[in-house]
DNA sequence: ATAAAAGGAGATGTCAATGTCCAATTTGTT
DNA sequence: AACAAATTGGACATTGACATCTCCTTTTAT
């Protein structure tokens, strides 16, 4: 390659990518958000077993990746896989038992701070007051996610819709 | 080469690459907890103006890394940047006026859910359960960050540590 | 004026999360 | 035993957050 080709092409991707300094991303990773959408669907028709594909369509998220993560549920002991003719993905426990913070756990722990992230020997287990607040967020997010049930969120008669529903017409 | 070593060779990348299926990262990103300790630190110092390597020294936060930080803040108004000789950065208002929330925000808004991540015409405005509930998750955040100013963060009487401190010491 | 002391801006590197694809394996049915 | 359905799991690609480095610009004390 001519040597005065190489800063064209190495300026040209700094064009096309936008450079943002405050992020946009959620506080909820996306294999959470599928993770979430795969169970509650899995609920919904409990207890039939559903092959992945199924679910892939009902809920919009990518086969292939979901594939991956109804693995890790399977790890966790969330769901059941069966292989072969008439197998498919069930819950593994009755949708009574399982909260939204199993599902959560399962995929994307949520990680309590325990002690201070700087390594400081000043206190031990005493957290400083800027994460003693950090840390009581997260509770607030433990205790909001260990206080509903699966089954209570079919159950919920909210505005109609029992997931983002619309598939139970499909299927 | 032999057909029989293909196997061999694509097979060593494996065991070396532990693949995770569940995630260990934290529910705030590490540019959060930098910005938060950099203005917890401008407060107690506060209304004296800090050079961007004293604060990543008292914070351990990576200095080049902190001055991208610092510059986000900047543009949000939560701090001023000073040019020259005896400049540095300081708080922009009162540790009184300024949230944990407000600094949240300024370099990575919690993004509450305000439509069904599926895109689905069948509601509106209404949330799912399912989201209904993440949403309140979400809010609890909130609140909880709203609720905390900087100045009350020094204040807090702790087992007796102000910001992650021994730093008092030090300069 | 000028030199020193700061921040500003952008390229670059690295790694993990996300997403896709394909071959291997398992299992029920005929 | 053979076949087909379905999951399993590895390889690979893409993207963005995190982090560093280097050169540039601004400010101000002298």
């Amino acid at each position: 390659m001519p040597r005065c080709l190489e800063s064209v092409i190495r300026v040209v991707p700094a064009l096309t990518r936008r450079l943002s300094l405050i992020q946009v991303e959620p506080m909820f990773s996306q294999t959470v958000e599928y993770a979430l959408r795969a169970v509650v669907h899995l609920a919904m028709k409990s207890p039939e077993p559903q092959t992945t594909a199924l679910i892939a369509d009902a809920t919009k998220v990518p086969s292939a990746y979901l594939s991956k993560v109804l693995q890790g549920l399977k790890e966790k002991g969330i769901v059941n896989l069966q292989r072969g003719i008439g197998g498919g993905v069930s819950l593994a426990h009755r949708p009574e038992e399982l909260t939204i913070l199993d599902i959560v756990n399962a995929v994307d722990p949520i990680q309590r701070i325990k002690h201070c992230p700087l390594d400081l020997k000043s206190h031990g287990a005493n957290l400083c007051a800027l994460h003693l607040r950090m840390d009581r967020a997260l509770m607030s997010v433990e205790t909001a996610f260990r206080s509903t049930t699966l089954a209570e969120l079919l159950q919920d008669s909210n505005p109609s819709v029992p997931l983002c529903d619309q598939l139970a017409a499909k299927l």
